[in-house]
DNA sequence: TTATTGATTGACTGATCAATCAATAAAAAA
DNA sequence: TTTTTTATTGATTGATCAGTCAATCAATAA
């Protein structure tokens, strides 16, 4: 069994299993020897591949908001005009995939993590500048306050996905229409 | 020392450390031997009075709740327009008290816990009921949307807090400047 | 005075866990 | 073949904590 190159597949394992495992937690309580089991491996070759624990959670974060981003993109090149861009970046960010329980937990729980510890913090602010940049390149061309707006939308968009992920409903039908309404209220009102 | 009625005392005490223990750990990990000893007691008094670590978190969230709640009502009863109230309840989500690093340490971290404590979620549900009922008794006469635009502002009262406290540079001078600019598009829009 | 009750302590228990380590085994390189 | 490198285990260590408990002290009630 014992082969080279099982490094890139056991982090994959470690990963997938976290992020189940904080699911099935709800919080960012769960031990090595817990993730470590449902990857299929013990907890000392977790440790060795990962070096320690908050290492292990911080490459799940990476990889829920680097999956994200990736989906956000195809849906974002598939728009034409500012317009569709920007209501694809709210579709983007209510896919029923964002709504798995084990991402609203992981997300819920990092929340708090992003206070103590500076990389998840870090991580926090690359998806919210990500956010930003994406409602801004379309809202330059069709606002002169694209700045304020951009501001009040990514905030929407965070607070009705926080609702809808501390509700546990699963995916939130209206969580689209919500912010497209206020789009459209916020450019109807500045042109 | 030992007089009768203490424990009223140890436990406004204990809840205030507690409260000042999350946010100098910025999370909810705190040992009650920690609290305990900022309240200026032994853990086993600790324990004594709150029966466990879980009541004492949840004792301070009740509390940071009810002051909350208190000082809105004083910003509600000040104003005599809807559209003034209206805009004291968003001014009462972001006035300064608030914004302190212990409050919002402790609004962040009670995020994550209400996924898996139940108590937790009934208490961020009372929240949650109360800011859209304040919202919606005066909306109710200014829009017929009143519904989806309650919806859509306390999502982003919400949204404009996490991002402030996320951030923890204190209070946010913009935030209310953002969800009153978004009222006044929403409520022209539909009018 | 003598129970009784409330207040209080801090040592102790039992459980949990992250991290380490020595040992093993198999593949790859020499 | 021999050596080195990589993969892997699981027992062990050391630390942390929540919760318990027996014992003490002081005030009040009988």
């Amino acid at each position: 069994m014992p082969k080279t190159g099982m490094e890139p597949l056991r982090r994959a394992a470690l990963v997938d299993a976290a992020i189940i495992e904080i699911g099935a937690a709800r919080s960012l309580d769960v031990t090595v020897a817990q993730i470590a089991r449902r990857a299929g491996m013990s907890s000392g070759l977790a440790h060795h591949y990962f070096g320690g624990k908050d290492q292990m959670l911080l490459a799940a974060m990476k990889q829920i908001l680097s999956e994200f981003s990736q989906k956000m993109c195809a849906g974002l090149h598939q728009a034409k005009t500012p317009r569709e861009r920007l209501e694809a970046v709210v579709h983007a960010n209510f896919a029923d995939h964002v709504f798995d329980r084990s991402k609203t937990s992981a997300w819920l729980s990092f929340y708090g993590l992003a206070q103590s510890n500076d990389q998840a913090a870090y991580l926090m602010r690359i998806y919210q500048r990500r956010l930003r940049s994406n409602l801004l390149f379309d809202l330059k061309t069709l606002t002169p306050c694209a700045d304020e707006i951009a501001a009040a939308l990514g905030a929407l968009i965070d607070g009705v996905y926080l609702r809808a992920a501390l509700t546990g409903a699963g995916p939130d039908p209206k969580a689209s229409e919500t912010v497209l309404m206020t789009l459209n209220a916020l450019l109807g009102d500045t042109q």
